[in-house]
DNA sequence: GTCTATAGTGCGATAGAC
DNA sequence: GTCTATCGCACTATAGAC
C-alpha cells in the first residue's frame, strides 16, 4: 500500500488516463493508439511495453471507469453511517455518481460511452463489474421504496435506467461555465426526487426554490 | 408529393435506414461501408451511386434524426390545440421525443450516440438544426415556467439537458420486454414531473399511484 | 523502458464492365 | 444502377537497436 509507484507503473497511469480521454472523446474504433500514446508523451510502439493490446488496454479503462464511480459512490453513502433514511442513502449516491461524471476525469465518461461499441468478448468480461454496481443501485432505490419514501407504482428497473440516463449524459453537455459539478447535482436531485412541477395547490412558495445552491458553488 | 419514390430513391432510403442502424450500433469509427451496404442488400462499391463519401452518408443521417423527432414532438403539441397549458405541451413532448426514440427506428438513436464522434464539420453543418430543436424545447420549457407550472429556481438549460439524458440514454437499455414505449414515457413523465419522493405529509395514497399504466400497453 | 522501422491487414474510394 | 477488381492509405502489432 504505501510503496511508492515505480515509474512503470507511473507511466502506465498516464496511458491510462490518455487512454480514457481519447476513447471517451472519440469513441472506440476512433481512438488511434498513436493518438492515445501522443497524449501520454511517448510513441506508439511503447505502448505494447505495458499492454497486451488495444483491447486490454480498453478493458482495463472500462473496469475502472465502474471502480471509480463505485468506490465514490459507496463511500458516500457509507458516510452517512447506518441509521441515515434511504432516501437520503439515494440523495447522496445521486450526487456521488454524477460527480464523478462531472469532475473525475474521463474514466466514467469513457465506460457510459463505449460499453456498447467494445468486441463482445470485451462486453462480456466486464459485465460481472456492472451487474454489481447495478445491484448496488437496485438495493438504493428498492429500500427507499419499502420504506414508504418513494410514490408507489413505478417499475425500479425503469427508474434507475432513467436516472442512469440522465447522469450519463451529462458528459456529453457539461462545462464549468454552466456552474459547479455540485449545481448541477442539485438540479438532478431536485428534479428526480421532487419534481419539476409545481404542487397543484399553486402555492409555489410552500414548495420550495428548486435546487438549492450548492454551498461549493 | 404524390408522385411514387423512383427504384433510385427507394434504396437510398434503404441505404439510410441500413446506415442509421449500423452507425446506432457501433459508433462512427466502428460503421464499416461493406456492414451498412450488405445490410441494404447491395455491395459495397453501389453505394457510391447513391452518395458522394462516407460523411456525406452520415450527415443525412444525423439531419433526419433530428427531423424525425422535431417532426413528431412538434405535430404532437400542435395537436393539442392553442389553448392547451404549457406544462401539458411539455409533458406532450417528453412523450413524443422518448417514443421516437424507443418505437421510430434508429434514426434519433444514432444521432444521439454519434454527433460528438463525426468529424468536425460535419458536427458544424448539423449544428443549425439541432440549434432550432433545442430552442424548440427551450421554449416549452420556459412557457411552463413562466405560467408557474415549475417550481421556480432552476435553471432551465440544466433541466433541459437532464430531460435530454434520461430520454436519449434509453436507446441504450430498452429492449421491448421491458414495457410498451408508452409505459417507460410514462414513467419519464411522472418521474420529471411530480418525482420520486413521497410527499412529505406521509399519505402516500393521496399522491396517486406514479405511472398510470398506458393504455396502449 | 522507449525508440525507430516495418510487416501485415482492413477499409474507403475509384474504374470500368454489364 | 449494380457489379467486380483494385489502388492507396492508415492503423495495429512486432522486431530489434539503444
Amino acid at each position: 500500500m504505501a510503496v511508492p509507484p515505480s515509474k512503470s507503473e507511473r507511466t502506465r497511469l498516464r496511458i491510462l488516463d490518455a487512454a480514457a480521454k481519447v476513447f471517451s472523446e472519440r469513441g472506440y474504433s476512433g481512438a488511434r493508439l498513436v493518438d492515445i500514446a501522443a497524449e501520454a508523451g511517448i510513441q506508439t510502439g511503447s505502448l505494447y511495453y505495458h499492454f497486451d493490446s488495444r483491447e486490454a488496454l480498453v478493458e482495463e479503462v472500462l473496469r475502472l471507469g465502474i471502480e471509480r464511480a463505485f468506490d465514490a459512490t459507496r463511500s458516500r453513502v457509507e458516510a452517512l453511517g447506518p441509521g441515515a433514511p434511504p432516501i437520503e442513502r439515494l440523495r447522496t449516491a445521486l450526487r456521488a455518481h454524477i460527480g464523478t461524471i462531472l469532475a473525475k476525469g474521463d474514466y466514467a465518461s469513457a465506460h457510459a460511452r463505449i460499453i456498447g461499441q467494445v468486441p463482445e468478448e470485451v462486453q462480456k468480461r466486464n459485465y460481472a463489474d456492472q451487474q454489481a454496481y447495478g445491484e448496488y443501485w437496485s438495493t438504493l432505490i428498492a429500500e427507499a421504496e419499502e420504506a414508504g419514501e418513494l410514490r408507489p407504482g413505478f417499475d425500479l428497473y425503469v427508474v434507475r435506467m432513467l436516472l442512469f440516463g440522465a447522469m450519463n449524459w451529462a458528459a456529453e453537455w457539461y462545462r464549468p461555465s454552466r456552474g459547479s459539478p455540485e449545481l448541477i447535482a442539485e438540479h438532478l436531485v431536485s428534479m428526480v426526487l421532487d419534481g419539476l412541477a409545481a404542487p397543484p395547490g399553486g402555492a409555489a412558495e410552500a414548495s420550495g426554490g428548486a435546487p438549492r445552491r450548492a454551498e461549493l458553488a
